[in-house]
DNA sequence: TTCTTGTCACCTAGGTGTTAATAT
DNA sequence: ATATTAACACCTAGGTGACAAGAA
């Protein structure tokens, strides 16, 4: 009923341990939570929305010398748990379903103080992004079915840290090599420039030869 | 229960004679056309939409070199009839009061087989924007308010003359002095660089002088 | 002639990781 | 030491009128 989309970016971000920068006005995600949906009443209205949940209660760090994290005590105090409404909601069921929902709009954020409708979450802590799908229902004794027409969706490979700076070089390199917007830190020697991971997020169609193009502040020489 | 933003703006482009490029891919408004609605039941949904009928029977003509318009004959046959509505409809009264309506989404093109649902509009024609407020009404007998639940407005000022490339010049020069995306035609000769007209319609906040700035393609030497 | 089309430099608006400075 | 912040160059994405070339 559920489908996360760029399943395989994921998994490939999963498998390094996915990282999410967390800024005080506020990061989006990327890869971006995006689900096609299915078996919605194409004349129902429904509300879609994500929430974050801690996926356990310690507070992590990362060992650079061994490259891999580890647990550096309990939790902090929670932050103020917020839910991010997708903006088309509410709407039909067949809207939903036509075309990919995409999370595009939303965004993190490490400050407490937030008043943008950011999602606050803990750096340096674990969450694991949840997706839920509710029926509006205006009838009279709609509390009797409360149960099935609030429905929750967990996808595992797009559980993260939240970090305010990424801590392993790998996950900033599939970022980079993967998100759009990072094209000016690829590496892009070899001939034709690297193609985004698996095939083609971005329409890109660059005119500019790679090696026509300067790079400056970054690789420092 | 609505009123035209930028009526000032829009009276000056009036006052002129406004025009609105029509494009093959389409082209926004400029000024954008924004209201701000009033009296709505906050609890019910509406539609809100646009519509442009033709003020007149005729075809126009420019002549340059008495800058003004003249009828070149009747019009050409009437491009098939589209309706924009805005993409938050349908949305509670609440959601459409509590902020400036903007249709900055609604583009005009003069292509007959258009498939991206923009507004087609013949050239050298012109046209008066309407703007509608539907009442969502669900109730069985909904056909015997349908009169009342429907609500058009219409602002003389915005009617103008569709064309594929400016006839005025003073249209022109409006348009650059008003609209920000058009900044890189501006004459900032004088110091501090022209202000937007009637003040801030762009939050721009440009750091660089003026005076360093340099031209090139426009205003040939 | 008159009008339309496609390309272009120049903008707005905002999403990236980098880096140096700062905080804890 | 470790974690956070703010400014920055470099991108994507797309809205401007100018201009030259084409069409009617």
């Amino acid at each position: 009923e559920a489908r996360l989309e760029m399943k395989s970016l994921w998994g490939e971000f999963n498998d390094l341990g996915t990282e999410m920068i967390v800024t005080k006005a506020g990061r989006r995600m990327f890869p971006t939570f995006q689900v096609k949906v299915f078996g919605l009443d194409a004349e129902s209205d429904y509300i879609l929305m994500m929430d974050f949940v801690p996926v356990d209660d310690k507070r992590y760090r990362y060992a650079f010398h061994t490259s891999s994290w580890s647990v550096a005590g309990k939790a902090d105090a929670a932050m103020p748990p917020r839910i991010h409404r997708h903006p088309d909601s509410p709407a039909k069921g067949g809207h939903w379903m036509k075309q990919i929902v995409s999370f595009d709009k939303l965004k993190l954020t490490n400050n407490l103080l937030d008043d943008n409708g950011h999602i606050i979450l803990n750096s340096m802590h674990r969450f694991q992004p949840r997706f839920h799908v509710i029926l509006v229902d205006n009838s009279a004794d709609s509390d009797k079915r409360a149960e099935e027409n609030f429905k929750t969706f967990v996808f595992e490979e797009t559980k993260f840290t939240a970090v305010t700076a990424y801590q392993n070089h790998r996950i900033t390199q599939l970022k980079i090599q993967s998100n759009p917007f990072a094209k000016g830190f690829r590496d892009c020697d070899q001939d034709e420039c690297a193609m985004d991971v698996l095939g083609s997020y971005s329409s890109s169609s660059s005119t500019i030869p790679s090696s026509a193009r300067p790079r400056s502040h970054h690789r420092p020489s």
